[in-house]
DNA sequence: GTTGAGCGTT
């Protein structure tokens, strides 16, 4: 049937138990040692990961929590969906990504440019890519976050007003 | 001390 949906897909509202957990609505002052303490409660963690925005360096109010085992990781995801940690409701849930952005690959990606006629000559594509690396790491228009480089603040000298209009009789065009 | 629903390297 019809279905939209957005560029997440419908992961976006069901996603596989996964020993990954997205944790959504951080302070920003939460910090992966605070979600250590937290989540380490429902089993020993494989890692923790709070994502940073580039450009400020500061928690961008997520992170990833990294279970060994997959039941901890769903019992975390029951119980601390919802909890409040440093002033905020948190949400929590299976992550849909695994890993952070590929690293630009500087190998060949699959198959010889040439084909050898019919279907089989696909390699598999290497490894590089199989292992939880999904369409959602490519770098791709879909997928960049265009809030961050839309900043296009026009220069506080074009702003209407911003200099005066005695000042700008001081202008003068000099007509031959 | 930017507020909200979202998914990734500082």
């Amino acid at each position: 049937y019809g279905k939209k949906e957005g560029k997440l897909g419908s992961q976006n509202a069901n996603p596989d138990p996964n020993t990954c957990l997205g944790v959504f609505g951080l302070s920003l002052y939460t910090t992966e040692r605070d979600l250590r303490e937290v989540f380490s409660r429902y089993g020993p963690l494989a890692g923790v990961n709070v994502v940073y925005d580039q450009r400020t360096g500061r928690s961008r109010g997520f992170a990833f929590v990294y279970f060994e085992r997959l039941e901890d990781a769903k019992e975390a995801m029951e119980r601390a969906n919802g909890m409040e940690l440093d002033g905020r409701r948190i949400r929590v849930d299976y992550s849909i990504t695994k890993r952070p952005h590929t690293p630009t690959p500087g190998i060949y990606m699959g198959r010889p440019t040439h084909s050898g006629g019919g279907g089989g000559g696909g390699r598999r594509r290497d490894s590089y890519y199989d292992r939880g690396y999904d369409k959602y790491d490519r770098y791709d228009d879909r997928d960049y976050d265009y809030r961050y480089s839309r900043r296009r603040s026009p220069s506080p000298y074009y702003s209407r007003g911003y200099r005066s209009r005695s000042r700008s009789r001081s202008y003068s065009p000099r007509k031959y």
